[in-house]
DNA sequence: TATGAATGAGACTTCATTCAT
DNA sequence: AATGAATGAAGTCTCATTCAT
């Protein structure tokens, strides 16, 4: 049987993203060379070929990896009954990610696609999608929260999901800065802030 | 022995230098070659170095120009006596520039940037050294306001600076790849949020 | 010790040099691939060269086997007894196949070895003994002519030979270049020039 | 003054026009290398690019360069005013640079154009341009030739013209094949053929 | 000062062939 | 006998930088 097993095939496709996350995430998409790749790999460049018909499919291919993973969360936080818990669930899954250090070369080719999708059409898709299913989620549960009214109907559920993905890329950005961000501390913050957005308590609200 | 005056010299550095801004904020650093900021800048090679030693030099020139405006905007709300006011000042005057459409290259040129600092570390230095100066304003009018019991005490500053920071990033990012933010909508949302870390002030709560 | 039958060899064989054929006639020796032939052949890799141990061996395959069918022509012509009938034969039959439609890639696989025949010596080999064979034939029917007094003798029956192989292949050309080649006209024309090498022959001549 | 002179941009243009005819006739368009090029001409791979932009205009403008030949050749025969003096002109003209020797790497290129003009489109326009130039040449001679009742009127100009192309591309290919072909002595039963498209002496004719 | 021709290392990718299975 | 994954040298082309003019 001259054919590979798939999960051989598996194994090996890995090994090759492994490889290009870790190039991607020292030194960025341009600076990295296929040979680096191939280096990395321990494969031949015609092996590394075999698998990605292109640097740019490789790239391609970790952005469709990261979706996977963050597509997890997403749901896991679409399925929470209470809406605020689940915006919660939500964060903490983000704020996890944030700090987690073996997600530390994601992190940084993730704000690498962030300036290659200014350009570069297919990562463009794959960074917009993302940054959409998740803002998709907060909006789902942002208005089922405006619903119940445990959120105050007068702001935008879009407004109030941009707000908070950009919170995210923000404290991405200084992570993988690696400025000394005190995650909890900011939580803190963001707990306090969605104070001001949070409807106010049902008491006060029937006294009306 | 120059023989061009000076007035002469700084107008061929801003020529090149627009050259580069524009070129970069359409492919990017690595994408853009020093011929292309050559043609459009319509200069010749020779003479862009003469200017600048190396394409690096010309990244890094545009990240202290782009220091310079921002310290203009820090150091204006640095001297509102009130530190709401203050914080009101700077979030209106980076709100600004967020939508300003002459400043899209500088926004785009900006991200490439943060991308950049995570392997060139003149471009780091610069780039942190830009988010410090903010971030130390933020810090000095939340100090002040919380010294006078306007935002609560038990909020870290550098937690507070690092979060509103963290939304003009992500905020910038939105913009840059032409999400269709409401930039009005999102600061009613902050405003809201801030709020939360507000510090409830009898008076003007309750006047309303 | 062979498991399949001789059979099935020469059809394993005949279905790579089929392929090989086909992609060679469409984008010539350099430009197709290995990768191509076993595509199109329907086998493997190894399959292929179990039975051909190079590109070059595949190539020369392919000039062996025309040999063979213009072998068949030649001997057909060489043992007709009229010379003249002879040379005519040898005429159409060369004509026939120029334009015969199943020997399309034939003719273009052809003019791709006139020009290898430059610098690898086994196609030029090959190609030569070919032309030569056909020449050789050519030269035995003009000196049988000539004998007879059918043709002038004061030509080189070489000469004569040679020259109606570059006609041959000067139209082989405009064929494989899908040029509106007229071959009953362009045989009408060579027809009216051997009348100027055919010797007078006061019978034929003036019956006509 | 430091864009060099014209003359001198042509010099290095011809330097490596000469260095690619000599690569290509020695070892073929595709197993020729860029770097060969470059190593012939004695320049540097950057500076061969500063003059044509790929491998493909290289040998595009190799067979522009042949055209130009061709082409006074053509005309200098066009503007003969007998019309059978001019076809002897011009065939006395390409038997010529058939047996040239310093001809002898355009000859060989030129094969080498026939077979690329099978799949390339580019060097398949130009290809057929230079014969259908040749072949305008030609069928002008032949219908002057024709009304003025040199020519016999009942053989197509286009045949004729095709017949002696066809004589002439396989000429060179027996040349480039370092055939021993006595160009003399083709050319004498080159005479003889033409003696029987020649039309019949104006005697004969007016007994009619 | 200013020009732009020239350099040459290095980028990405292909492909004839081999060999473990 | 047969498979097809793997190799790695070699292919074409680019580009930051220099330097003779």
């Amino acid at each position: 049987m001259p054919k590979i097993s798939q999960a051989k095939r598996d194994a090996r496709q890995q090994q090759i993203l492994d490889a290009a996350l870790a190039c991607f995430s020292e030194n960025g998409f341009h600076q990295t060379g296929m040979a680096d790749i191939v280096r990395r790999s321990g494969l031949s460049h015609g092996a590394v070929y075999l698998y990605f018909q292109s640097k740019d499919d490789l790239i391609e291919a970790l952005a469709v990896d990261r979706h996977h993973q963050e597509a997890l969360l997403n749901e896991a936080a679409r399925h929470v009954d209470d809406p605020l818990e689940g915006l919660h669930v939500l964060a903490r899954g983000y704020a996890r990610w944030l700090t987690d250090p073996s997600s530390d070369q994601v992190r940084r080719v993730g704000v690498n696609g962030w300036a290659e999708a200014l350009r570069n059409e297919r990562v463009r898709t794959s960074v917009i999608e993302g940054v959409d299913a998740a803002r998709a989620v907060i909006m789902l549960l942002v208005e089922r929260a405006q619903s119940q009214r445990l959120i105050a109907g007068n702001l935008g559920a879009d407004a109030i999901a941009r707000t908070l993905v950009a919170l995210f890329q923000g404290f991405l950005l200084q992570v993988v800065w690696r400025q000394p961000v005190d995650v909890e501390a900011a939580l803190a913050v963001v707990d306090s802030m969605l104070g001001g957005v949070v409807a106010p308590s049902p008491r006060k609200k029937r006294e009306r």
